[in-house]
DNA sequence: GTAGGGTTCTTGCGTGTGCAAACACTGATA
DNA sequence: TATCAGTGTTTGCACACGCAAGAACCCTAC
């Protein structure tokens, strides 16, 4: 049994774990680091902050962050008693809840923002000119797009 | 403040995790619904079978799968409880103990095996022809080299 | 030889997450 | 209107992981 593994695939998956696992504790740290916001806090106050009305569903939200709903419903418990974000009734549901950006939420957000762009400026824009980010950009949106179709849409949790 | 971020290296960021997460998703789902073995436990059995003597030091074990010692420790608990790995004591080193895989797991592996070939021959290389894989692999190693480079080497838990 | 600092591994504890069940509500059908 | 299958969210429980401390051991310096 050959199980040296110097197969091409074999290395592309290594190096996407790599590449992956590298700037995504990298980024953390720093994040951390400098704001005291948890990798999936920060998360959350981002895509709160870049949605409308700054708010979004619970499950949408879920969704987004590839999080099972309770899961999510938990993080949002942390982050709610952190005091950056509050939940709100659905006017036109009413077993829905968003979650919203409360003022300190956003004020933190905007603190951390430049952080994150920073990290991404030095970690991973410093690794590549513009054009290969471009072709990295493109090639792995064409992984993913070809997984998603070939495996159905059961792609969310499983961490 | 705008929060929009249409930036590319956000874009990058973003597909770096998408194509990450789907991939390893339907790869793990596939493996454990035709094998039974969680991911974990697969990379155990893959680097252990690929290693000298089909054994590994722990501490070596845990470095390659970016698992804290004490992470590891346990998986290899998990693991020797189903029969598939052994912990060996080290001869020149008191302290020391390897993993070493059983008749029993090196059978699964073989099993497991193609299935994992399969599965990245379906949803990676089947995304990709042979050139773009190789600029894929060579990009993302750009990446990880230079973060590694700029971070120092505190690269390895926090999940 | 023995002291002491560094190592390898494991264990106690806290925490973040998924699954399944519970709960509240919606919307379609009769 | 009454029913009921389906949906959105939270909660009970189990589990995998990291951190810090402990235990056993190595190795160098004296």
């Amino acid at each position: 049994m050959n199980l040296i593994a110097k197969d091409s695939r074999i290395t592309a998956m290594g190096m996407l774990v790599e590449a992956y696992t590298s700037l995504r504790t990298v980024l953390e740290q720093e994040l951390h680091a400098h704001t005291g916001l948890s990798g999936p806090t920060f998360e959350v106050l981002l895509r709160l902050g870049r949605s409308p009305g700054r708010r979004l569903r619970m499950n949408d939200l879920a969704v987004e962050m590839h999080l099972s709903p309770s899961g999510l419903s938990r993080l949002v418990d942390r982050v709610a008693a952190a005091g950056l974000v509050a939940r709100e009734a659905c006017e036109t549901d009413r077993r829905g809840a968003y979650a919203v950006l409360t003022a300190e939420g956003a004020r933190r957000l905007a603190e951390a923002l430049p952080v994150h762009e920073r990290g991404l400026e030095r970690h991973l824009a410093g690794a590549l000119d513009p054009a290969e980010l471009e072709q990295l950009t493109a090639l792995l949106r064409r992984v993913r797009d070809h997984v998603r179709a070939e495996a159905g849409p059961i792609v969310a949790p499983l961490r």
